[in-house]
DNA sequence: ATAAGCACGC
DNA sequence: GACGTACGTGCTTATA
């Protein structure tokens, strides 16, 4: 079978799959390629080529004019000019292909990029054809609705104020708050200069003062209305009926995927009005439901493996809460009398364990002292002593080896690891035990999700997966086939990399996202 | 056009 | 004693 070589071969894939073309066999894709290499560079074909082969192409824009109105398609430019640009770019490409598999084995990164990244480029580019379907009708309601709520509290926003303004505008509301009403004499500035009106503010002020609380929801309306109720209808293809994402697999500095035009991976869920919205998301006839399949916890379990804690590993093989077991061992009480509070504090720790938080930034987030932050952690270390040897372990390994690698070898490189700014090494130190951990992630849900697709299609199965999400996998599932499917997609979620803790799922099926979720 | 500030998800 | 939670995308406003 002859392999495949491009830049951004899903691009190509796509275009062919649209005229029923299905593109087999081993495919090189040089932006990913790249991207294994240099995770945190740019990966488009003119810098690579500068800096790979001395070298600078003649650019789109020559042949269809700059981005914007007016700019023409492939189709309009004369032929011969196309013949040059086309000729050059295959080249390059070549070119680019012969520089970087040698790289790709030097950093053993070969397993990864041609039984993950290359059989993904395929998966993502039938992901994202298969598209989802949106209730319009639904959204059409909820944007009536938001817009009515929206101008009642932007009318006592203004009342209160004294004055009407663009509340939209952090510098006029600024201005408004702590200028005319004096809300706070004490008010934080941005770097900027102007006054700070961010959700952290905001909420402080709302217990004395009611129109902060009044801003804070004004900006939830607008968010909504603006991002998603009234943006996603304009996206929903002609051809398909259906809104089509564009995944990214070369952007996320961890390994994980990105999601844009629109971005399906920031749908609401927290507040009501954002559940709204995750409910237009449907299946695509009444003979289907939509099914959506996560990861629990997959990133402490990962840190739990990694690190070989007993009491960690312990709680995740025997199904006990693992925020409860972290409140138990912090807070030194039995499993049973870890209250909610307690079982609270102790999430935020186990989050900002994963993101390398310190006793400043975990007071902040449980807003008590810093020195009983600082008490948190300690005993949090004390209990669960080999994720501190595991922690420190990350940043000794990071510093010897100038970058931090998952599960399957993909490498974080951490120059700054070293660095004699404490800002800028703390921070490298943060992605030295949160990189592992979240690419490692990564990798087994992008393992996954290549089993799923060839199992929906060695099956000839009617359902389809649609969407991923960080630790989600979302299908249009067809009603005769749900429990067949349930099995299957748990199975190869929770084996997809055995790594010696066990991996839970939880599957949801219903009549939308939100409920299935 | 680009940056800043903000907010949505995991 | 510094510094102060990882990874993204996208909206509006303000400035150039």
């Amino acid at each position: 079978m002859i392999e495949k070589i491009g830049q951004n071969l899903k691009y190509d894939l796509l275009m062919l799959k649209k005229y029923g073309v299905e593109v087999q066999g081993r495919l090189f894709d040089t932006m990913i390629a790249h991207y294994l290499i240099e995770p945190e560079m740019r990966h488009n074909m003119d810098m690579m080529a500068m800096t790979y082969l001395n070298y600078q192409p003649v650019e789109i824009e020559a042949l269809i004019g700059r981005k914007g109105k007016g700019q023409l398609t492939m189709r309009d430019v004369d032929v011969q000019k196309v013949v040059e640009y086309a000729g050059e770019d295959a080249d390059i490409t070549l070119q680019l292909r012969n520089a970087f598999a040698p790289r790709l084995e030097k950093d053993n990164l070969n397993k990864l990029f041609d039984q993950v990244e290359m059989p993904l480029v395929q998966v993502l580019a039938d992901l994202e054809l298969e598209g989802i379907t949106i209730d319009t009708n639904a959204l059409a309601d909820l944007s009536a609705t938001l817009e009515v709520d929206m101008k009642q509290v932007q009318q006592e926003i203004f009342n209160i104020a004294g004055e009407p303004f663009n509340v939209g505008s952090p510098k006029q509301l600024g201005e408004i708050l702590f200028d005319k009403l004096k809300l706070d004499k004490n008010a934080k500035k941005t770097k900027t200069g102007q006054y700070a009106t961010g959700e952290e503010i905001l909420s402080k002020l709302e217990e004395e003062h009611e129109i902060a609380r009044k801003i804070l929801d004004y900006r939830e309306l607008i968010k909504l209305k603006n991002t998603y109720v009234d943006a996603l209808p304009l996206l929903i293809s002609k051809r398909t009926g259906r809104i089509h994402t564009s995944f990214n697999q070369a952007v996320a500095s961890t390994g994980r995927l990105s999601s844009a035009n629109p971005n399906l991976q920031n749908i609401p869920i927290r507040t009501p009005r954002g559940q709204e919205i995750r409910k237009a998301f449907v299946p695509r006839g009444p003979e289907f439901l939509i099914m959506s399949a996560d990861y629990s916890q997959i990133e402490l379990r990962i840190m739990a493996a990694f690190s070989g804690d007993q009491t960690m590993l312990d709680a995740f093989n025997n199904g006990v809460d693992i925020h409860t077991q972290t409140a138990s061992k912090v807070f030194h009480v039995g499993l049973s009398e870890v209250t909610g509070d307690m079982r609270r504090k102790a999430k935020t720790i186990n989050f900002g364990i994963i993101y390398g938080i310190s006793s400043f930034g975990l007071a902040q987030r449980l807003k008590i002292p810093r020195k009983e932050a600082g008490t948190i952690i300690e005993e949090y270390f004390a209990g669960f002593p080999a994720v501190k040897a595991y922690i420190d372990q990350c940043i000794e390994k990071a510093r010897g080896f100038g970058y931090a690698e998952t599960i399957l070898g993909r490498r974080r490189y951490l120059r700054d690891i070293n660095s004699r700014n404490i800002t800028d090494r703390m921070f490298a130190e943060r992605n030295a035990v949160n990189a592992p951990i979240q690419g490692s992630a990564a990798d087994m849900l992008k393992i996954a999700m290549i089993q799923i697709h060839e199992f929906l299609r060695r099956e000839q199965l009617k359902s389809k997966m649609i969407l991923t999400v960080h630790d989600e996998l979302v299908f249009d599932a067809h009603r005769d086939e749900l429990d067949y499917l349930r099995d299957n997609v748990n199975q190869i979620m929770q084996n997809a990399i055995p790594m010696g803790v066990k991996m839970d799922t939880g599957i949801g099926v219903g009549e939308n996202w939100l409920v299935a979720h």
